[in-house]
RNA sequence: GGGGAAUUAGCUCAGCUGGUAGAGCGCUGCGAUCGCACCGCAGAGGUCAGGGGUUCGAGUCCCCUAUUCUCCA
């Protein structure tokens, strides 16, 4: 690129660097390493979904302990570590443009839960920067938090670090705290200096051209109330995060994190995609190579931890990245669908790391190329619509313009900025912002709070209670004792009859809804608080985190806390779920088997009386495929294979072959529900013993939920037979109805309607040619006014449409000077309604009749109304019995006119 | 969660401030040709997504629902 300047060159890299030369994979090692090696629990990686339903994305690298460090879940261990994907796209603008902004990263990180505290957090640090690293402390700098003299003394003291080269900072930079309440505390953070020659004094850390922080200890040590007082926590905890791509800048010597062996392969994929080279290139075209590269970290990790494009929440994330690289594409030059190579060269360059990108492959693959042929549909429909507004040649494109084409469209305003500097315009880019903030104040209008009183309350009560023990996989009844109330809504003592109560027990054989399956029904009963028997009715059972909430109502007697009671299931529920769950098992087996084996669940629901699953799948699945799907459950539920459940580690299950989903979490432990040779999945649901049991399998219904996922609708077990009753008095009524036997009800529907449409037409027809007929017979009555030709007729029995053709063949016939006025009864019995018609020739309208407003005035003394052309008009009205006088009202205005 | 838009013939879409639902492609038949393509003529094919409302009259205006596209959080 000719007069590109300096970026032709790496940046000068001014100082000796130091550290060693390491790989990507080297560093994440050498980190998880040296913690293991002082006792923390390698982690593997969680999913970029987070468990935590507040945040849409794995956005750091201590999100999956967050419950952990809020004391909601035990910890793992005292000390761990891990190296955690993380997605982050508040500064996407940024991305590409500096050196090292990121949508997908990597955080390495030491945690301690309650065990060592900041005096070893900041050694071990220390020692693994220089130490396993190699960084010289001439090139280290640290900071932390303004009043923390505990860690600047250990810095001073304990490690020896040059006092000047430890920067104190404000609460913006070195206070942590996950919300406005809870635990908190202030950190400390590792730069590196590119610059040492620079000397000691004046450091000022914001120079991101000099300094790059790579390691971030957060020091929890308070806990912060709703009147932001702290007070020192009792176990005081270390969250670290050292940024892998940073560190890989460092120690590979390049000028920017896009050029580590973490992400450059990626841009010499998509250079090579695009026939140019990143060295030669200028910054505007340096800038879409890194976005690509970034970018498609992103989306191919999104997509395998089970994010699918869509238009809301993730799913919108991924599409929106996605875009932006197919959109970063097309400015290199690249001009046809290239995601699916950018996909294969990230899997690819990650796969060492996460094995798991080489499973989702195919998945993977689809995606892209799906979504980026929907992206290329979007832009071809822009294009089409600002040509048509370019077309209209404006002086420049309107905010407003600018915005639908962006808001209703989907089309960048980059593409448009581009198109029309192409026509020698420009963009109106206030009015674009104006327009899209007033977007934003609208949305920001209507949003409203949703009352969260009830939650609340059991929310609050769930938090203080232990995990309530299931047992209804092997009992149906048992009796427990009652821990919390919630009546209407508040935690009580004692709940009375007529109460709609929310009870939780110690342990309770009722199923909790739960992994799409519904709750279980049944009763609570026992001797009560006032010893004279009490029934709670069980409508449904939730869960709260892992405490079994059992809503119903009191419907005798009264219960207090501390009450034991026996719970029973009602059996007959709970089978009829079993068999639909199971079934639910079965369609995904049959699914895999004639549909795609790559098939994975999008979502299920298991209720009584149906079943719902949705999958992923790019189209609709046949009436053929269909048929052999129940067939084969069918198939299967005959052979009566019992089924083996079993309880055993993870990694065991998943080695035997067991289908977990995606985004959903699962314990060190987990439930294995095994139909041997069939189906073999993750399951905590209940489940019947032998397929037997589900009797029969009846798809009622198979549709599309959103782009790429399909749902299917079926009954199994008792509710088959209830369908096929339902199903049964349609075709008896239609039967009775239609006189036919069922298997004849189609044909002779068929045969009627056809019937029906063919004498609607020739009624049509034979009512038009009686209107012609007729007025051919009016032209006679045609009277000469002035040097005009009046008629003015009345003919019943004619549709609107048919007087109008009439008016106007009349005009046709008597010439340019015809004014012709028509009225009559469509319907001679019924003198409710009327129509009138006005067709006046060309020297008509010249003398000054119109002929919409003509006939609007003459139908009013219908009572009605109506309108039309010049030339030719339609009015209509309600009263009948003025019709005659209305004609002669119009015959005498139009003497009076052309007269 | 909140906006914007689309839904009309088998397909792609027109249809202006309410007044007789259209085009192109495809389909069928006939003509022309030794035959095919092209061409000419004729024809079939629409509960204007569904439901409610306003109006004398709604594809057109208003409300609700469904589906699809799209933007924001």
């Amino acid at each position: 690129m000719p007069g590109s300047g300096l970026s032709r060159f790496p940046m000068a890299a001014a100082a000796p660097r130091t550290g060693r030369s390491m790989s990507g994979a080297e560093i994440r090692a050498a980190f998880l390493d040296f913690y293991e090696q002082r006792g923390h629990k390698p982690m593997a990686s969680a999913s970029l979904v987070p468990d935590d339903p507040t945040v849409l994305l794995t956005i750091a690298g201590m999100l999956p302990f967050k419950p952990v460090f809020l004391g909601q879940q035990p910890r793992p261990a005292a000390r761990a570590t891990s190296a955690q994907k993380c997605i982050r796209t508040n500064d996407i603008e940024n991305v590409g443009r500096t050196a090292r902004h990121h949508t997908f990263f990597e955080m390495l990180g030491n945690f301690s839960f309650g065990d060592y505290f900041k005096e070893q957090a900041i050694q071990w640090a220390w020692e693994l920067s220089t130490g396993v690293f190699g960084l010289s402390p001439q090139n280290l700098v640290v900071s932390v938090f303004r009043e923390d003299d505990e860690a600047e003394a250990i810095w001073r003291d304990v490690v020896g670090v040059n006092p000047k080269r430890i920067i104190r900072m404000d609460e913006a930079d070195n206070f942590w705290a996950s919300g406005p309440t809870g635990p908190c505390g202030p950190c400390s953070e590792i730069y590196y200096d590119f610059k040492p020659e620079l000397g000691d004094d004046g450091i000022d850390l914001e120079d991101d051209g000099r300094f790059i922080e790579f390691y971030n200890l957060v020091f929890m040590q308070y806990n912060r109330d709703a009147e932001g007082t702290l007070t020192p926590l009792a176990n005081r905890n270390i969250d670290t995060g050292m940024g892998l791509e940073r560190m890989a800048q460092i120690l590979q010597g390049v000028p920017n994190n896009y050029e580590t062996d973490l992400i450059y392969p990626l841009i010499e994929t998509a250079a090579g995609l695009a026939g140019v080279d990143y060295r030669a290139l200028d910054d505007r075209g340096k800038t879409s190579l890194k976005v690509i590269g970034d970018h498609s970290r992103a989306i191919t990790q999104l997509i395998c931890d089970g994010v699918t494009a869509s238009n809301l929440g993730r799913g919108y994330i991924l599409r929106r990245l996605l875009r932006r690289v197919v959109r970063h594409g097309r400015l290199l030059g690249i001009d046809k669908p290239f995601l699916t190579a950018m996909g294969e060269a990230s899997i690819a360059l990650m796969q060492a790391a996460y094995p798991q990108l080489n499973e989702r492959r195919e998945v993977i693959l689809a995606e892209l190329q799906r979504e980026e042929a929907r992206f290329l549909e979007t832009l071809e429909r822009g294009e089409k619509l600002l040509a048509d507004v370019l077309a209209a040649k404006p002086q420049q494109i309107s905010g407003e313009q600018a915005f639908e084409l962006y808001d209703t469209y989907g089309f960048p305003l980059e593409l448009t900025e581009e198109i029309a500097e192409e026509h020698g315009l420009t963009v109106d880019l206030a009015g674009f912002e104006a327009a899209m903030e007033a977007q934003r104040q609208r949305a920001k209008a209507a949003a409203v709070s949703i009352d969260l009183t009830l939650q609340g309350a059991i929310d609050q009560v769930a938090a203080e209670l232990e995990a309530t023990q299931f047992r209804g996989y092997e009992l149906l009844e048992q009796s427990s004792c009652v821990l919390a109330l919630v009546v209407n809504g508040e935690p009580a003592q004692r709940a009375v009859a007529g109460d709609a109560v929310q009870v939780v027990l110690d342990t309770t054989p009722f199923y909790g809804e739960g992994g799409g399956q519904v709750g279980d029904r049944g009763v609570l009963c026992g001797d009560g608080a006032g010893g004279d028997g009490v029934i709670v009715a069980i409508e449904a059972v939730s869960r709260n985190r892992s405490v079994f909430v059992h809503s119903g109502r009191v419907e005798r007697g009264s219960l207090a806390i501390g009450d034991v009671v026996h719970g029973q299931v009602d059996r007959a529920c709970r089978r009829r779920a079993q068999a639909n769950h199971t079934a639910t098992h079965l369609l995904q087996a049959a699914l895999k088997q004639v549909v795609d084996p790559g098939i994975g669940q999008a979502g299920s629901l298991v209720d009584f009386d149906r079943l719902r699953f949705d999958f992923h799948c790019p189209r609709a699945v046949t009436p053929a495929e269909l048929q052999q799907i129940e067939a084969l459950i069918n198939g299967w539920i005959s052979e009566a294979h019992a089924l083996e459940v079993a309880e055993m580690a993870i990694d065991a299950a998943k080695a035997a072959g067991a289908v977990a989903m995606f985004g959903e979490k699962y314990a060190d432990v987990v439930r294995v529900v095994d139909v041997p040779g069939v189906s073999m999945e993750l399951c905590g649901g209940t489940h019947v013993a032998n397929t037997a049991e589900i009797g029969l399998f009846k798809i009622v219904g198979e549709s599309g939920v959103a782009a790429g996922i399909r749902r299917i609708e079926a009954v199994a077990g008792a509710a088959v037979l209830a369908y096929l009753n339902e199903r049964d008095a349609v075709v008896k009524q239609l039967g009775e109805r239609f006189k036919a036997q069922p298997g004849e009800i189609v044909e002779r529907v068929v045969q009627l309607s056809d019937e029906l449409k063919a004498s609607q037409k020739a009624l049509a027809a034979a009512r038009e040619e009686l209107a012609l007929a007729k007025s051919a017979a009016l032209a006679a009555q045609a009277q000469a006014v002035g040097g005009s030709v009046l008629l003015v007729a009345r003919l019943d029995g004619v549709e609107g449409a048919g007087l109008q053709s009439a008016a106007q063949g009349l005009v046709d016939q008597l010439g340019a000077a015809a004014a012709v006025v028509l009225g009559g009864l469509p319907d001679p019995t019924d003198a409710g309604k009327v129509i009138l018609v006005a067709a006046f020739g060309p020297d008509v309208i010249a003398a000054g009749p119109k002929a919409g407003a003509f006939i609007g005035g003459i139908a009013k003394l219908c009572g009605g109304g109506g309108g039309g052309r010049p030339n030719l008009a339609q009015a209509g009205g309600r009263d009948g019995a003025a019709l005659d006088g209305a004609l002669e009202q119009a015959r005498q205005q139009l003497e009076a006119a052309l007269g």
